[in-house]
DNA sequence: TCCCAGCAATTGGTCAGACCAAATTGGTCT
DNA sequence: AGACCAATTTGGTCTGACCAATTGCTGGGA
């Protein structure tokens, strides 16, 4: 079977049946720029022939694509939309596919996330319980420089979760959703400074545990930014990294 | 033809066939509550029954709400996922679908929508040329405070679009794109202060054209905290506000 | 030469019916 | 009760057919 595809998308989802399979490649194959935008999809009865399937699973195949924002089906035709007009759920499937936008795209990440981490502890301090404080203090806690294996990604995504919960911001949820379920587990090991990642959890344990919001902000922020910088730096050196547009 | 503008401005999303219509009712009533996380959804050759329709076109309609991430199908019957694993998409529907979680719905949004509107500010500052921030304050002049028909919230959606256009950050876009096609036509018009609308615009128009990044963060995030506690007195007084849990 | 009306092919939308494998269910035996 | 098993239900796959809208070609007229 032809699953050279296949085998580096799954890094996050494998197909549950058929037709999830078909929009897979489908949806690879558009990511990596293999049909441009505006161009016209095959027509269901083409992609039949080709992955030797039927019309009822390469038409829940396009629905999917439809779904993601990456074609818009018509009568007449299904025709591909630009990355830029997709979904949230287009990110991973990127990050898998097109290894030089890849540096750059953890970055523009890091940006955004920096800014929600420092929203939902800001609105969640707003209205934190003693106990809830003391909580999300608990998970800051669990980070400890000796060792390598407390991975400071981790807790900062458990930061995130718990302080979502205290507010309770669905709209922040479901982004926070999003960005999740298209980042985990595709971001590498970067190293990182132990001991400015000491001082940040210690920064932001007081933070938390004073109620102080600004002080929680201020220090997502820098830290992000630090983040961003060293994030950059490695960009730059590393190969192929002159990236233009997308 | 052209529909594109029919289509953002119709507060309900009208379908485009068969399987579409029954995703959205089961969509509306899963939002509704009818169904609780966990439960079971009807078979598909009982959906068939119900909506005297075909299994290719149900199958098609529950691939949307899986899609959705309202619904996990697997072998042997689908379940209902609670609304706060879904997708940003549900958001609209939401909207419409239940009055009573609208207000507090619209303060959250507000929340992180100035969030997300003074990072793109910052981000786009820090590379903007000349031409691009004179682009920016020119969006922003089209505010006039003495026309009824200048609305505030379209110029400030209009400024987002032209920021992430600078800045290019696709996963900020990404998240816009979501939320625009979400809330857009959805929102009341609700009357604000004018006067303080002109100075809210004045203070962006000097942030942009001194390239201020800090300025204009702080004055996005201002203006749209003194709207968040508007929009939150209007809710306490409104009836049916007493909203304890999703 | 250019434009466009009209025709034919293509395309998505809908539908009916069949079989398979996995999961669920309900009853039975221990 | 609990473990086990068989029947039923359920989603997954597949075939083949017809309709309506769109598309694209083509031939005739300006």
């Amino acid at each position: 079977m032809n699953q050279s595809l296949h085998d580096i998308a799954s890094k996050a989802d494998s197909p549950k049946n058929r037709a999830e399979e078909i929009a897979f490649i489908l949806r690879d194959e558009i990511l990596i720029g293999q049909y441009r935008a505006g161009e016209r999809l095959p027509s269901e009865r083409d992609l039949v022939a080709r992955f030797n399937s039927n019309r009822g699973a390469v038409r829940e195949a396009t629905k999917i694509l439809s779904e993601l924002g990456l074609v818009s089906i018509q009568p007449g035709g299904a025709r591909i939309v630009a990355v830029e007009q997709a979904t949230l759920a287009v990110l991973g499937p990127l990050l898998d596919m097109r290894e030089e936008v890849r540096p750059q795209l953890i970055i523009e990440f890091v940006e955004v996330f920096s800014a929600l981490v420092a929203l939902s502890a800001r609105l969640a301090m707003s209205q934190a319980t003693e106990q809830e404080r003391h909580n999300l203090a608990a998970i800051l806690d669990r980070f400890d420089p000796e060792t390598e294996s407390t991975d400071i990604r981790s807790i900062m995504a458990e930061f995130m979760q718990a302080s979502i919960d205290i507010h309770n911001n669905l709209v922040l949820r479901l982004i926070g959703n999003g960005l999740r379920s298209q980042i985990m587990g595709r971001l590498d090991q970067t190293t990182s400074d132990r001991a400015s990642d000491r001082a940040f959890i210690d920064a932001m344990r007081e933070g938390v545990l004073s109620s102080d919001a600004d002080l929680l902000a201020t220090t997502v922020i820098r830290h992000f930014d630090e983040a961003r910088k060293r994030l950059i730096e490695q960009a730059e050196i590393s190969p192929s990294s002159l990236r233009s547009k997308r």
